[in-house]
DNA sequence: ATGGCATTTAAAAAATGA
């Protein structure tokens, strides 16, 4: 099973890119981020019409995520947010079980300008997605953490790692956050495939940042442990970068053998 | 230290991202 992660930027503006990726890849489930577009202008019906159907938890201008899966997928237990603060009207998560594998699918606050009240906001984030993640990994059911988590975990994962020391995606909270999460148990599944390689996932749109491949590493796979030895590929699909009106986000994959 | 670009909303320019 092919299990993707895409922070699109805007689905409605990408709709054309995200399609023709869609065909080619053909993942099973696609995790989506930043929807950018009101729960009803979610293109549904253009993602039907080529086999996938849709959960989704947006909201008007900002943030939003989605879980696509092909027809037969059986979903199901669908929550939409994360737990831990009633105030938070930001839609960053959502989750359901898909083909028996707990698929959690989230867009971590960027926490720019840091310090500040964005930052502080990304870190109290970052704890509630802690105790759900503690929570998740005691059910003793297969789940993968996945999405855009606007963290650059070490300086391998960053073509210049001085370009992003007063970036909140490099701060030392937001890295010292994920290492928790490991500390858990959880597995970054594209560190693990590639332990040593320079493997990025986001390039800025300016100063010809894909171009000199200067991007960083910043949409993870987490893996429960039980779902390790299941683990038989996975990568990005860098070329998605290059197409017109893309995302500055390339698409990433992992390949789960049926357990 | 700043800005480079691109999105959304909405009708110009602001807010946001990373």
């Amino acid at each position: 099973m092919k299990i993707a992660t895409y922070n699109v930027n805007g689905v409605n503006g990408r709709l054309p890119v995200l399609i023709k990726w869609l065909k080619e890849a053909k993942p099973d489930i696609v995790c989506l981020q930043e929807l950018k577009t009101p729960d009803e202008k979610f293109p549904q019906e253009s993602l039907e019409a080529i086999g996938y159907n849709a959960i989704w938890h947006g909201q008007k201008s900002w943030n939003g995520v989605a879980i696509l899966t092909k027809n037969g997928c059986a979903v199901e237990a669908i929550y939409k947010g994360l737990p831990g603060d009633p105030e938070d009207i930001q839609s960053r998560y959502i989750e359901a079980k898909i083909n028996g594998i707990i698929i959690a699918c989230l867009y971590l606050p960027n926490g720019n300008p840091a310090p500040g009240p964005k930052f502080d906001y990304k870190m109290a984030w970052y704890k509630r997605l802690l105790t759900k993640a503690r929570r998740l990994i005691k059910k003793g059911t297969p789940v993968i953490l996945v999405g855009d988590y606007n963290t650059v975990p070490t300086e391998l994962d960053a073509h210049k790692p001085e370009r992003w020391v007063n970036d909140a995606v490099f701060f030392p909270e937001p890295r010292a956050a994920f290492q928790k999460l490991l500390k858990q148990g959880w597995i970054d599944a594209i560190r693990t495939l590639y332990p040593e390689e320079k493997l990025f996932t986001y390039w800025d749109y300016f100063a010809n940042a894909f171009k000199r491949n200067a991007g960083i590493r910043m949409d993870h796979f987490l893996l429960s442990p039980d779902l390790k030895d299941f683990l038989s590929g996975g990568g990005v699909d860098k070329h998605v970068r290059a197409w017109e009106k893309t995302s500055d986000h390339a698409p990433v994959w992992i390949e789960i053998t049926d357990q």
